[in-house]
DNA sequence: AAACAAATCAACCGCAAGAGC
DNA sequence: TGCTCTTGCGGTTGATTTGTT
């Protein structure tokens, strides 16, 4: 960071679906420090501010020696949803090392500077060194942290599928699981190997007892149906949330996502007309855009650094 | 209440396929 | 064409939870 700034308040950092947006945060010239109505700089910085560092600028992802394995903790769940959404749900080895990310870069303009501040934020409690594969993100991810994914036990209905789909697929989990919207092939596949196969090899031993030229599917999904609604309607529908086992925060961190979706979504132009850039209690700048990888020919950081002055703060640029 | 067994499920591993160079 | 890297899949393991005696 320029020797000549400091970073004086992060107001806050929060994110948007489908595509976060680093809010506000203040960079403030040490020799303006005490004056925040002239000197504060509200950046909207987008991500593809990393991709185009990391191609153009040369940025050094450290590489943090041993990666972590084992349960994840609820701190690594909240850095890696806020990593999922500012990136994507791909290259997942990318997202493991910028997650982890320590950088050191002298900077010497505007634009660099934001990114460094980018890169501050990055840098913030409590996202603070995922040290994962990203094998293992991913697997996380798709597995716990999706937002689209079902908790709780298996419908009748989902059993009866799954049965069925087995039966015609076999083992193709990832293939069953399409066919069962938030439900994970993980999930399928641990449920058969504990409900299912067990079921079945009962109703193949009864069914050859019975008749062995004919093994009886539809008996079988009557009995696990039967069984299933009977398990359901044992379940205290509060326990469901339980279910996610001390990851509440998780889920309220989602709730926060949603409802920080609705809030008003100001154009990064409607914001300066307003011009909120000088005032400490507006706190968001949002622009649209799409995860890092699939979006941006023109990334925000090409943009002149006296046209970036002048756009953030016009009295400082033509001071 | 304690000990044991069974069930559950998160997470790891190895392998294979696909993409990019 | 072959190599490397990334991603996805299915099998497996082992820690934890739940049920039973």
């Amino acid at each position: 960071m320029s020797e000549n700034t400091v970073v004086e308040h992060i107001s806050r950092v929060t994110l948007h679906q489908p595509n976060p947006t680093i809010k506000t945060f203040l960079l403030i010239p040490k020799d303006q420090a005490g004056d925040k109505k002239r000197s504060v700089l509200c950046f909207n910085l987008q991500a593809q501010l990393i991709k185009t560092a990391c191609a153009e600028r040369k940025l050094m992802v450290a590489d943090k020696g041993e990666t972590r394995k084992g349960p994840w903790t609820e701190q690594e769940d909240l850095q890696l949803v806020w990593f999922v959404r500012l990136f994507g749900e791909r290259r997942w080895d990318f997202l493991a090392k910028v997650s982890g990310l320590s950088v050191g870069i002298f900077l010497s303009d505007l634009t660099i500077l934001a990114l460094f501040s980018f890169v501050f934020v990055l840098s913030c409690a409590p996202y603070i060194g995922l040290n994962r594969t990203g094998k293992s993100c991913r697997l996380r991810w798709v597995n716990y942290l999706h937002p689209g994914l079902k908790r709780g036990r298996m419908t009748p209905q989902e059993e009866q599928l799954v049965l069925e789909l087995h039966a015609k697929w076999g083992n193709r989990w990832s293939r069953i699981a399409r066919k069962l919207p938030g439900r994970t092939d993980n999930e399928i596949k641990n449920y058969w190997r504990t409900h299912m196969r067990k079921k079945a090899q009962e109703q193949k031993k009864g069914a050859a007892s019975a008749s062995p030229s004919s093994p009886s599917f539809s008996s079988t999904v009557t009995t696990t149906s039967k069984n299933n609604e009977v398990q359901s309607s044992e379940i205290d529908p509060t326990e469901n949330k339980e279910a996610v086992n001390g990851y509440n925060s998780v889920d309220q961190f989602w709730n926060e996502i949603t409802a920080s979706e609705a809030a008003t979504q100001l154009g990064f132009d409607e914001y300066k007309e307003i011009g909120c850039y000088t005032n400490l209690s507006c706190s968001s700048i949002t622009m649209p855009y799409s995860p890092v990888w699939d979006y941006n020919p023109e990334p925000l950081w090409r943009m002149d650094d006296e046209e970036f002055s002048e756009m953030i703060v016009p009295d400082l640029a033509h001071s």
